[in-house]
DNA sequence: GTATAAGTTGTAATGATTACAAGTTAACTA
DNA sequence: TAGTTAACTTGTAATCATTACAACTTATAC
């Protein structure tokens, strides 16, 4: 179920969030590249189309979008926030060799034994894996085989 | 299974670590007070008993034990790492309101769905949840009913 | 007991994120 | 459609956890 652009804009709306030229590239971008990117990341690929942009305003902009509930924070790297656009539940993945982040299909609530979060509030759910992808694998067997 | 203090040592011994002074009440403390603390807490909490210790010794120390696989890193929060020295599979519940960090029983495999991460090598796995623990839900509705 | 590699310490550097203040603009109203 | 104003944008400075570094100290092996 991926939101689009113009649903998007009606929950900005309604969260009476301001529809700025940044603010449209920057949800433009999201919607079209949904790889999770950092703050850093948007601002490099956004820079050359907006020239004026300030990385400021990138941190503003996701911030206010995290509050308006329509992107999601992933923290499965310390040093770095990533985020989510994607509505359905599904797990983070980070390759330790291409620091590449992929999503995978879970369902947090079978993994939960009973009893263990009796009388506990939750507002959200994250699974962080982290390991090596298929294709660094395959990068990594070649290289041995020499 | 928690973790014995002296099998804590002989796993340093293995890996090669020297036996410090600073080490030893660090190690310690972490096996007294399993409470996911940050180097800033652990810092404090070491530093009237040993007023010499420096915050990078904390800082060295936590990730010496973490090559050692004696204890793991906790990313729950973006603007802290924690650490956890039990060993069985648990997931970690943080509160917005007094920020503690609780553990609960878990079996991750049971919420990946099949097929989902075929040809990935997975090398760690972490579930946090975020929401108000119980003590704090009492508090408020204490609050709430005045 | 000595040698030395490993550990400790304080200070400085790093890097992501936030604070702030001045300028700009989206959106509402008349 | 113009005027008003609160919200947004921007650049710079501040913050804060973590890391780098270099001099000093010590655990461990011989």
């Amino acid at each position: 179920m991926k939101p689009l652009f113009d649903d998007l804009i009606d929950v900005m709306k309604k969260h009476r969030l301001r529809i700025s030229k940044q603010r449209l590239k920057i949800l433009e971008y999201l919607v079209h590249n949904r790889h999770h990117q950092t703050v850093d990341q948007i601002y490099h690929e956004l820079h050359p189309d907006l020239p004026t942009l300030s990385k400021t305003t990138v941190y503003n902009t996701m911030k206010a979008l995290v509050q308006a509930g329509i992107v999601k924070e992933i923290g499965i790297d310390e040093h770095e926030t990533r985020y989510d656009i994607t509505k359905e539940e599904h797990g983070h993945f980070k390759c330790e060799s291409c620091h590449n982040v992929y999503d995978f299909p879970i369902n947090i609530d079978d993994g939960l034994k009973k009893g263990g979060l009796e009388g506990y509030l939750v507002n959200s759910k994250n699974v962080y894996l982290k390991g090596i992808c298929p294709k660094c694998l395959l990068d990594i067997k070649l290289v041995n085989t020499d």
